[in-house]
DNA sequence: ACCTGAACACCGTTCAAGT
DNA sequence: ACCTGAACACCGTTCAAGT
């Protein structure tokens, strides 16, 4: 990569970043070019797809997240480790309004560049899962697609402007389903 | 309004419902009126806006689904007629890819057409929680805002491609999340 | 190698002109 | 009253032409 081209390609994923902060995933990629001052053709040469756009934006994200689920693993009770790891989850996916239609849609076509993070993340769940299953703290009728699919219709839930105040309580209720034996307390001192 | 324009008012109606079963919401609205052989600023007279499009779509069938929970309310048990409303409310924002998003916009906005309306599903639903809370059949830290929220997120879930298949399975988890003592057998019979 | 303007086919909105 | 073509300002995609 030519020395140009480098500090295009990451300028354009500054402004990009900021753009998407604003206008969410739903942001005209020729507004980013016009705000990066470069042709919108540069901005495709370089992100052919809006997808590969944000591939670039939350691959770093998304990683952290599966690392979270590690670190999380050896550190903390079963169920006080999913319940923190699933908070996290659904911070992610509200870190960006829309980006969570945009990881079910990745999550389901494996020829999508973020697929591999998204799968990585879906197993870092599914094993924090099923270590409280093990400990009899999780409901045992629940798989990591369940889990992914659970965290994805929180964040759409916080997205949504009339659901949005909402959310720490549907939070509750929710992760009340996922524990098999749901003692408050227990839950907000995870929180 | 003259004879011809009650017949292009109703044989729109009839294309968007064809259109917009194919494509969801995101329907072009110059390509409904192109399959309704008709200018574009015919369908705008009409429908000035996707919203009021939206709307007469709708109505009849949230107003089905508000008359449903009154039918529910006198002849059935109060967990049973509360889950199986829940049913058939995931069953209508499944009815067209993307309505949910729509009726989550038009809940929070009073100026939307189709406001009322949700407005009247989600009091419907509200006295069949209420009617479940009394029972103690029902958590009591819940509203009918929640379930309201609750039933758009299934709709939602159900709606992504990837979650679809485990719709059956997510409606099961987080209706025993509703119902404080979730003895799965009786939310069995009442599925 | 890398960038870019321009052409293309779309979209929703608006409005003057027709019947 | 009601309909409509056309102009407008947007969008993403593509590509020949420039450096």
């Amino acid at each position: 990569m030519r020395a140009d081209a480098r500090k295009n390609y990451s300028h354009l994923l500054a402004v990009a970043r900021e753009v998407v902060a604003e206008h969410g995933v739903d942001a005209s990629m020729r507004d980013i070019a016009r705000r990066a001052d470069v042709g919108l053709a540069t901005l495709l040469r370089h992100f052919p797809t809006r997808e590969a756009l944000f591939d670039a934006l939350l691959r770093a994200n998304l990683d952290a997240l599966t690392q979270k689920a590690s670190e999380l693993e050896t550190s903390n009770p079963p169920d006080e480790a999913l319940v923190a790891w699933f908070r996290e989850g659904v911070a992610f996916v509200h870190s960006y309004s829309g980006v969570v239609a945009l990881m079910a849609s990745a999550h389901a076509d494996p020829e999508s560049a973020l697929h591999a993070s998204c799968a990585a993340v879906h197993s870092a769940g599914a094993r924090l899962l099923h270590r409280a299953q093990a400990d009899g703290t999780a409901r045992a009728d629940m798989d990591g697609e369940d889990l992914f699919a659970l965290m994805s219709a929180l964040g759409w839930l916080v997205d949504q402007p009339a659901f949005a105040p909402r959310g720490a309580h549907l939070f509750h209720v929710i992760t009340s389903a996922i524990l098999a034996n749901p003692p408050s307390n227990d839950v907000k001192k995870a929180m």
